[in-house]
DNA sequence: TATTGTTATACTCTATAACTATA
DNA sequence: TATAGTTATAGAGTATAACAATA
């Protein structure tokens, strides 16, 4: 069939996001997490005491999956959860010194990527590629599709 | 810690990517099909006689989890595979008839989406994207990683 | 010995369903 | 009854290592 014509958005778009996200998977794996784990933490250090089910909510993924990672999380010593007195339901999930201290060093790195990002597209490309970015999103969200950080 | 600063730029390309490529899927999965082995056909498509091993590397997934989409597709009655008579180590993989009818058809809403993707964005505004997504892949591309159709 | 592909196995992320404990 | 979270289990996609067949 030989199909060829120009090349397709969605296959840069895919392309580019993974050899960026590889990158940057390869920053967190440096220290210890990976992207659920860093959402999570992301979530922690936004919200006041979310429950779990908000925390999973805020990433994009079931309270099972949720569950799962806080538990490694937790025995990385990053986090530790309380039940609240106020409704023993809740697990109160805080971050440790040691899990704050982390935090700190992995968003250092995470700022950097950041900054490298824009540096190379400069400021007048960087804004129209997140009003792209903007416009897509808006294009192909459905409207039942609430995924504030969108899972992988 | 309350760390606030404008949005990260991998964060938008993240989501972006995903609630985009969330909707392609679906259209994927109605024709029975997910992205690595959509990509499958697409090299098969294009290349001329690729041994599976060729196969792999262009969409970027190892021999073994070839193999196992390879045996998705030709359990469904896409693709069949007899051995080179002249290498015979060597699998030749080959649309059906079958085969080459779902790759028209789901070439063809591919193409639908692409021109959805455009049309929102307006020519301009596409190619700034494009250029954009280019400038990031070559920045972030390791010289040894070559994934020319990259991998989840 | 080197190469092509397969098999066996396992890991990670994810989800659903059934459950516990609380309310 | 309803809600927060956990456990048990499973499935999809991926990989590595050991292997068979062929060169």
């Amino acid at each position: 069939m030989k199909t060829r014509g120009a090349r397709p958005i969605g296959m840069s778009l895919w392309e580019t996001t993974h050899v960026v996200h590889r990158e940057f998977e390869r920053m967190l794996a440096a220290h210890g997490l990976n992207r659920a784990t860093w959402f999570i933490l992301l979530t922690l250090d936004e919200a006041v005491h979310p429950t779990q089910r908000d925390v999973a909510r805020a990433v994009g993924i079931s309270d099972a999956t949720l569950t799962h990672h806080v538990r490694n999380l937790e025995d990385g010593g990053l986090v530790h959860r309380t039940r609240d007195p106020d409704d023993r339901r809740v697990q109160c999930i805080e971050l440790t010194d040691e899990g704050r201290a982390a935090f700190a060093r992995i968003h250092d790195d995470a700022m950097a990527f950041d900054r490298r990002m824009r540096a190379v597209l400069g400021p007048e490309t960087t804004a129209a590629l997140l009003g792209a970015l903007d416009t897509l999103t808006t294009e192909f969200t459905r409207p039942g599709d609430s995924t504030p950080i969108p899972r992988a």
